[in-house]
RNA sequence: GUGGGUAUAGCUCAGUUGGCAGAGCGCCUGGUUGUGGUCCAGGAGGUCGCGGGUUCAAGCCCCGUUACUCACCCCA
């Protein structure tokens, strides 16, 4: 379906496929701000200094930068990135964000003075990435992002609170069923550093790996690269094996016997997400001991989500809890959101024909003409339609009949309407074949050919 | 960034040993003189991705290149 694009990685969809896409987004704002999110926008270049605040990624960075340089030090010919005269990224360069948690903490920070917090904000942009694109996986993509930012200190429970928004966002989406999946950073390092290993980093990136090489690799990697002896791979891995739909992960891990502070910390908080997500959310949360996060920020909870039976597309929602991405003297601005994937969901949706648009085009009625003259009172009667906020368009020349019902048909358009030479009306339903005398000032459509609608399952 | 595959009409694809550029679908016109979809007839539409080479002759063989695509890495 999803037709290729003529530049791999940027995705332009056709009209009834945007409409599946503008319901998806229409969708998330409706709820989002049911949740009583407030929306904003930050543009789109931030400079490389702030982008790459977060890690490594200054590979996956488009630069951006005028087509005449005045010296020329580095043009665009290649796509490339900013370079100073070093070759290296300048840290005041331009470049297109990657993500919204990046922008949002600067946002935040530079106009903390008028905001009020907790300050609670959803954000739905395109965001650019460099990397090789493929099914699920695009160089520009939309986001969608809802975060809550305290100022010193947020309260823990915005951790259950988002998780629970998001899952009353995808639930109302035309997606099959999803399941978040749950942990905490604190509980995973607090693991790691109870039986000794202390590069809590190293161990959580192998751990990330376990459902693509699997524990014996995942074993080896500990080993080898990270120096943990047997018995300390085999614990890291029976911890990254548990999974519960309950709190029954607790004792799970206390039966392996580890004592630390930070784990017990993380223990407790990801015990209260799962016991009250799966109170109010039955079925929807998992807690998952696997889950790591490649980004080094988040210091708490981390959510990954997944499509039942699509788990191949990966997460579709992802995000965490960040105490210090954002800092203003001493002040921090601790956080905890998450990110949904609108471009990758609506890829598979739309491959797979997981929903499908009513039809392509928003106009319900197509006013044909008896005449050429008789296009101005054509546009009269469009306008009586359009009053009660019936979607309208007037055909163009006065072509045969048969020829303006098949221009309404090749466009999904679902009804005709003829102006008699006596000034009576009839409006054509060219589904059925139904055609009745009708009042441009009286007449609706049915409810559910009025607006082009979404359909689940095509 | 690494490795594989592919490239011919709007779409899906044939194209024999190297010998006139093809089919189906879609599109346009007419049959049907102002109520579509069926049927019939006709028509339009091509830099065979691009550049070079071999050959009397290249869509086909050789070299290069670009794009697309799948997987890896990583991620939404």
């Amino acid at each position: 379906m999803a037709r290729t694009a003529s530049l791999s990685g940027f995705p332009e969809l056709l009209p009834d496929e945007r409409l599946v896409e503008l319901h998806v987004l229409d969708t998330l704002r409706r709820v989002f701000e049911l949740h009583g999110f407030s929306s904003i926008e930050t543009r789109a270049v931030e400079t490389v200094g702030q982008l790459l605040r977060k890690g490594e990624i200054d590979k996956e960075v488009y630069g951006v930068s005028r087509l005449q340089e005045e010296d020329g030090t580095d043009g665009e010919s290649d796509g490339g990135r900013p370079a100073g005269a070093s070759g290296r990224p300048d840290d005041d360069q331009l470049a297109l964000h990657f993500d919204l948690t990046v922008p949002f903490a600067r946002y935040v920070v530079e106009n903390a003075g008028h905001l009020v917090f907790p300050f609670r904000r959803y954000q739905i942009q395109k965001v650019w990435r460099g990397e090789r694109p493929q099914e699920g996986r695009a160089r520009e993509f939309t986001q969608a992002d809802i975060d809550v930012v305290g100022q010193s200190q947020l309260p823990f429970r915005y951790d259950v609170e988002l998780a629970l928004v998001i899952v009353d966002a995808l639930g109302s989406l035309p997606i099959p069923d999803f399941q978040l999946r749950i942990n905490n950073r604190k509980l995973a390092e607090g693991f790691y550093r109870g039986i000794g290993l202390e590069d809590t980093a190293g161990v959580l990136r192998s751990i990330d790996k376990l459902d693509k090489i699997g524990p014996e690799k995942v074993a080896g990697l500990l080993q080898s690269e990270l120096g943990a002896t047997g018995d300390q791979a085999e614990a890291a891995l029976k911890l990254a094996s548990i999974r519960a739909e309950d709190t029954s992960f607790v004792e799970q891990v206390r039966a392996l016997g580890v004592t630390n502070e930070l784990l017990d910390e993380g223990l407790a908080e990801l015990e209260q997400v799962i016991s009250e997500a799966t109170k109010r959310a039955p079925g929807r949360v998992l807690a998952d001991l696997s889950i790591a996060r490649g980004l080094d920020y988040y210091t708490g909870t981390v959510y990954e989500t997944v499509l039942l039976g699509h788990e191949s597309l990966g997460s579709i929602c992802s995000g965490g809890r960040y105490d210090s991405l954002a800092t203003k003297g001493n002040t921090t601005f601790p956080g905890v959101g998450l990110s949904i994937g609108v471009t990758r969901m609506v890829q598979r949706i739309l491959n797979q024909e997981l929903a499908t648009a009513s039809r392509p085009v928003p106009t319900a009625v197509l006013v044909s003409l008896n005449n050429d003259e008789s296009w101005s009172s054509a546009q009269d009667v469009a306008d009586a339609l359009r009053t009660r906020g019936i979607a309208v368009e007037v055909a163009a020349t006065a072509a045969k009949f048969g020829k303006q019902i098949k221009y309404a048909d090749r466009r999904g358009i679902p009804f005709v309407w003829f102006t008699n030479d006596d000034g009576t009306h009839e409006v054509k339903d060219i589904r059925s074949g139904d055609q009745t005398t009708a009042d441009p000032y009286v007449w609706s459509p049915p409810a559910e050919d009025l607006a082009p609608s979404v359909i689940p399952g095509g």
